[in-house]
DNA sequence: TGAAATCCTTAAATAAACCTTAAATGCCCG
DNA sequence: CGGGCATTTAAGGTTTATTTAAGGATTTCA
């Protein structure tokens, strides 16, 4: 999954490309109009970021030049100006999106969200915390270019911790969301859990580890930076 | 092309309905949540105006309940709040396109344009992944010189594989979109057909096999390179 | 300091999920 | 009707996840 930004201001650029990467995907950047088109030509990205006042040539007329190339790639047009003749120009010229800065970053995210999931594609989710990051759709636990698959359980356990990594999750809180309300799941159950997904952490070589806390709980912790 | 109206105030919904018939598609109003749930249920809509405040049901639930029902026809939404929170918790669970009362009117017809655009669109003929091609039409799946035909089930399971090549894809999720929503097929089928699957993978000696996750799914996978 | 409580780890046993194959069933078309 | 194909059902085998159990390590606190 590749999203291109196509935006001149590089401070803005890079945010959104980091955005887009805490989201799980690939991201590209081009500062410039004509670039920009060139690199979207190739058709090979999931969604693009397309800001309308651009060095080269302006983004309706990327837009335009992209559609007529038969490119459907999904676009999210940016803006400053929030004058209604540019947005209904933007959609119109074939944008799937019309976004005016300033923009919140939730904001951001859910548009491209939005836009991508009309693709049929499902969006993964990832949850990430220091070195470490977890792809809830498929149970994946990556640290650097280390990866590796956990089961179902410790998927679910981990997950919980990754929720507010600064607070400790107690036993029980654990049993009844992972287990279910009613089980017979026990402490050890836990403990065992925990100990297999502590060997996967020192397997993947990760900075973070978890952490007991008696009587209270697990947590997450980045050992000291 | 078919849009559904859900907006309590009669005037607005009868101006959006006016609209709509000028742009050339057909236009139903419903101006209760529960109505127009029922409605959009149907399935029958090429697209959907959806209020965010309506009495019987609120606009996120009809907008859940459409999507957990896999109706996946694009919506947009209105409301008169513009809070941030209030976008990007209508983007998130489903929508297509938020708008904020008051709007013009053209704003209003490009937005519909651009959510109704991508509903035409063909979906593409021939799916790819790595050495692997699947042909649609004719359900004929190819490596390389090699290629044979597929059966209509086997042709729809691996289809769903393709969309979401790096996602697994849950049993589940196969057993609704291939046998119907309130089918009696079971488990074992899906395995059953997972397993001609990958028979005939690897009688075209392809690169890519097919892997269960445990729990999660199954998807498709290029094996080493 | 020492006993109790809590936590950790590991191996083994059990349960669940998945795989494969063969045979049964249904369906279309000559 | 009967052959050929797609699909479903059934059964047993394989693999993997999960649970159980037991003993060791650590902390707490009297």
């Amino acid at each position: 999954m590749r999203v291109l930004v196509i935006e001149d201001e590089r401070r803005l650029a890079g945010t959104l490309a980091d955005i887009i990467e805490e989201m799980g995907y690939g991201s590209a950047i081009r500062t410039d109009g004509i670039q920009g088109l060139d690199e979207a030509m190739t058709g090979i990205y999931d969604a693009i970021v397309l800001d309308v006042m651009l060095p080269g040539m302006n983004g309706f007329e990327i837009l335009r030049q992209l559609r007529q190339a038969k490119i459907e790639t999904p676009v999210l047009m940016l803006t400053a100006r929030s004058e209604l003749a540019d947005r209904v120009e933007g959609l119109n010229s074939g944008a799937d999106y019309y976004l005016t800065k300033p923009f919140e970053i939730p904001e951001f995210q859910a548009c491209l969200r939005a836009v991508i999931r009309r693709q049929g594609q499902i969006i993964p989710e990832i949850k990430q915390f220091d070195d470490l990051s977890l792809s809830l759709t498929d149970g994946r636990l990556s640290c650097g270019s280390r990866s590796l698959v956990l089961s179902s359980k410790e998927k679910d356990i981990i997950s919980l911790l990754f929720l507010n990594p600064q607070v400790p999750v107690s036993k029980e809180i654990i049993i009844t969301k992972v287990w279910g309300f009613d089980s017979d799941a026990g402490d050890n159950n836990v403990e065992a859990y925990i100990s297999f997904l502590r060997k996967k952490l020192t397997l993947l070589g990760s900075n973070v580890q978890i952490t007991a806390q008696r009587r209270i709980g697990y947590r997450l912790e980045a050992s000291h930076s």
